[in-house]
RNA sequence: GCCGGCGUAGCUCAGUGGCAGAGCAGCUGUUUCGUAAACAGCAGGCCGAGGGUUCGAGUCCCCCCGCCGGCUCCA
């Protein structure tokens, strides 16, 4: 139902079901009806000890420790309790009550009694309707019966404060808008996404699949691989233009190049290390440790740089086996990894730069709608001073400025090794995706030993960036699937065209079509299955292939094709020689729609 | 890793203790067709793996693996 036959990226009425913040009303209904959700648990749970219940994007929640797991019919009964709280119509009253009141209130309640201790101030928030008390600060509706439309949708585990050596709690989610008609919406939203979903188009399309005999690491069919493959060679085209060069660095590194970068120390639990003490070795989960090993490799002038190392090697990571998901967490995936190193002199313009390159990117696939999140020093685990990091933190912020961008703060979530910016893309369900990112690594370059020397003659310390602007591969692969729900733009589909003959008497020409097609470097098939061409026709318009090609007895004698846009419909017979220099053009223009119909 | 759910043909799914099924896809034959599914026939299974209960297990129990949704983490 949310088409992308819409300009991409246009034609948003900016009123997704989900997506946005929620307005104040809308937070105050969600709130309130965590609450009732609460009150209904307790009364078919007197036992049960209740956490914290917030709103969250799309509804709200609520945690419980309860006697035993919560079942499927446990909500709907749940559900229906809530809905007489609704029609009783009782006030939500709010006030501030001393910490000794409320101790005595939640005396048998030991996840609001930890919560009393740890709240500032003498008094704390209670909040009660009917015969229900909780503790909290407020934001709540007038009455119960002001609700909108809501429906408990799934039951989870989730740790006490989020903390793993916490209890496990179960947490019930609840949907909550407005109006009954945002809820449907809501929901038709993520019927699509699942019909969208890359797992499902990536077996549909016949692109990849995920094989339990290495959970985590996609097979990639060769459709799948000629649009991994298109995507690189995108890459590499820009790089030529931006200065990069592109090397190719080992897999496996001994266990001293993790010391010296630092990832034996504070990355190895996501490693896959193996081999004796002394001879340990690890697969590479990134890519910037061989590229500083490499720099060492000669000596620089402040002429050389800046050096801009780019790398699509694959990287593993041993994630934990509960957070893998398709290819939005692999175990085994690719980045469109690239490391400057330069002068302190020449940070600005690069990160200007890759600001540039990465807005061509987005802009070439069609996305966008896109914001900029400046991730700082983390609380625990990191390298360098923290001077250093808010010196960087302040560049980096004064450059997104600069270039007339703004950005979201979000503390305490840099990389162990330094600052980075992450550019947040939303795609066609209005759903926002991590792709990007430029950092700056404080502790790699001296860990090192980098240097370059200076026009003042003596050596210095070069500034090193990590960036990525598809992120992984992989993961991108999947937001692209399912924005552009497998209709890929020509330059990316991995089947560009399927000529349909119409009966078998037309095979020679269907595979002469082909040849020239082919002879201009497009990906062409002929179907020759023994289909009728209703049947060719529907099964190329569910591959998603831009266009079909349908060859008669009328078109072998003209020496022309019938187009048919996937999504525009026939177009009706041109000659043949056209359609390839119009197909070629397509594609080198790299263009998001074909023969002036809208995008699929 | 933790909590909950799920694993039956290539895919989507029926099958609640008694002979493993359907649709689609595949193969064969007939049809040679003008813009989203021609017709007929055939074949297709370690019911995720291992162990147990039972006269008998796809079905009940235990354990392992994987997947899905969360928690946590993250590209």
């Amino acid at each position: 139902m949310v088409s992308d036959g819409a300009p991409a990226g246009g034609g948003e009425d900016g009123d997704r079901p989900d997506g946005q913040a929620p307005g104040e009303r809308l937070s105050r209904m969600r709130h309130s009806a965590a609450h009732v959700l609460a009150e209904a648990v307790l009364e078919l749970f007197p036992e049960a000890k209740y956490a914290i219940g917030p709103p969250i994007e799309n509804g709200f929640y609520y945690d419980f420790d309860l006697p035993r797991p919560l079942t499927p019919d446990d909500l709907t009964q749940l559900e229906r309790r809530m809905r007489r709280t609704v029609k009783a119509n009782v006030p939500i009253e709010g006030r501030q009550i001393p910490k000794e009141e409320a101790r005595a209130l939640f005396s048998d309640q030991p996840y609001k009694l930890e919560l009393i201790d740890e709240i500032e101030g003498e008094t704390v928030g209670h909040f009660r309707h009917a015969e229900f008390d909780d503790l909290c600060r407020g934001g709540h509706t007038e009455r119960t019966g002001d609700l909108g439309a809501f429906r408990l949708d799934r039951v989870a585990g989730a740790y006490w404060r989020g903390d793993e050596r916490n209890a496990m709690l179960q947490r019930i989610y609840g949907l909550l808008f407005e109006t009954p008609a945002e809820l449907d919406a809501y929901l038709e939203a993520r019927e699509e996404a699942e019909r969208r979903d890359h797992r499902r188009l990536g077996r549909e399309l016949d692109l990849f699949h995920l094989d339990p005999v290495s959970p985590g690491a996609p097979f990639y069919h060769p459709r799948g691989t000629v649009l991994y493959n298109a995507l690189v060679d995108y890459m590499r085209e820009l790089y030529v233009e931006y200065g990069y060069q592109e090397v190719i660095t080992p897999q496996l590194f001994a266990a001293d190049l993790w010391k010296t970068s630092g990832h034996y120390d504070n990355f190895s639990e996501d490693m896959f290390l193996f081999g004796e003490e002394g001879s340990e070795l690890g697969i590479k989960p990134m890519n910037c440790p061989g590229h500083c090993h490499y720099y060492r490799t000669r000596l620089y002038s402040y002429r050389d740089l800046p050096l801009r190392l780019a790398e699509f090697s694959r990287l593993h990571r041993n994630e934990r086996s509960g957070v893998l998901s398709g290819l939005t967490r692999a175990r085994s995936f690719a980045q469109d990894d690239a490391h400057i190193y330069c002068t302190p002199e020449q940070f600005e313009a690069e990160v200007v730069s890759v600001f540039e390159m990465s807005e061509r990117v987005y802009s070439d696939l069609g996305l966008e709608d896109w914001q900029i999140r400046l991730a700082t020093m983390p609380e625990e685990k990191f390298i360098g001073e923290p001077e250093d990091w808010r010196r960087a933190e302040a560049l980096l912020a004064a450059a997104v400025r600069g270039a007339g961008r703004e950005f979201e703060l979000a503390p305490g979530e840099g990389a162990f090794y330094g600052p980075k910016l992450e550019f947040h893309l939303r795609d066609a369900l209005g759903r926002s995706w991590q792709l990007g990112t430029l950092q700056v690594d404080l502790g790699m370059p001296a860990r090192f030993g980098l240097t370059y020397v200076a026009a003042d003659g003596a050596e210095h310390e070069p500034v090193m960036l990590h960036r990525a602007i598809l992120g992984s591969l992989e993961r991108f692969l999947a937001i692209y699937i399912e924005h552009t729900a497998g209709a890929f733009p020509l330059w990316l589909a991995p089947v560009q065209a399927v000529v349909i003959p119409i009966a078998d008497r037309h095979a020679a020409y269907a595979d002469e079509v082909r040849s020239q097609l082919a002879a201009r470097r497009l990906r062409a098939e002929v179907d020759g299955s023994g289909n009728r061409m209703n049947a060719k026709i529907r099964e190329a318009q569910l591959q998603k292939v831009p266009y079909m090609l349908v060859v008669g007895d009328r078109e072998a004698e003209a020496r022309a094709v019938s187009v048919r846009v996937r999504g525009g419909g026939d177009r009706g017979a041109l000659p043949l020689d056209e359609v390839v220099a119009r197909l070629a053009e397509e594609r080198d223009t790299r263009a998001l729609a074909g023969l002036g119909a809208a995008a699929p």
